[in-house]
DNA sequence: TTGACATATTCCTATATAGGCATGTAATGT
DNA sequence: ACATTACATGCCTATATAGGAATATGTCAA
């Protein structure tokens, strides 16, 4: 086989810079395309097919508004990402003790040893 | 130009599911990469890439013992991605609410609907 | 050294894009 | 109907992989 679909999930929509992009200039508010365009400095289609793929994973709502179609972040599609990583929470806050732990401990014998 | 190198970044890098396991396999503790193979049910060669991946954006330490190279997950990488994925969080929370808000209203005038 | 075990790398192929360009479609105003 | 604005899609190309098989490298044990 080959390389994963993007298009599949959210991970993997994500994992395009140009669309956490989107994402964060969507998240406050709904807004045209001709907005992302202006803002972000990206060719038009371009914009369309990424909102597309996060359309197709749920990450972004349209609705039409005459000519315009408005788009906004569908924050809640990020929840599964922040849960996801979430699970490392207690790892890294576990690693960091212990990082911080062995600072101490050679601290200490640093002392001990100059008061020899 | 073509698609974004997933070497480059933590996103792209957990962007697939088998790196995505790994990584969880490896939270708690070093391990083996025969473990992983047995565990996880994958070809050796797969694991080492995935894991030479895992290794250049920074998300596995390793450290020979004898014969066995012992990996374990730095979860203080996956911390980039909490952190994007945590600016969505108050949107997400604002949106839940204005879920419930709706619904809210809407048994209200139901209610008073019934009531006539 | 030889053999066995453990892991990494190389080579090859198939495929899923992202970018760019051109074109298609939809809605509005005149 | 026609021109204009606002998006979407189709087509083509270049490229970055994942997967698989074979091989290379590294380590220990007898």
């Amino acid at each position: 086989m080959a390389r994963a679909a993007t298009t599949s999930d959210v991970f993997n929509a994500v994992a395009e810079p140009r669309r956490r992009q989107i994402l964060i200039f969507l998240a406050d508010r709904e807004r045209p395309v001709t907005d992302i365009v202006e803002k972000l400095q990206m060719d038009q289609p371009a914009v369309s097919k990424h909102l597309r793929v996060l359309r197709d994973v749920g990450l972004v709502r349209v609705r039409r508004n005459g000519r315009h179609k408005l788009y906004q972040t569908r924050a809640d599609g990020i929840r599964p990402l922040h849960e996801w990583a979430a699970l490392f929470e207690r790892f890294w806050k576990r690693q960091l003790l212990g990082v911080k732990e062995r600072a101490e401990r050679m601290a200490r014998e640093a002392e001990t040893k100059s008061e020899k």
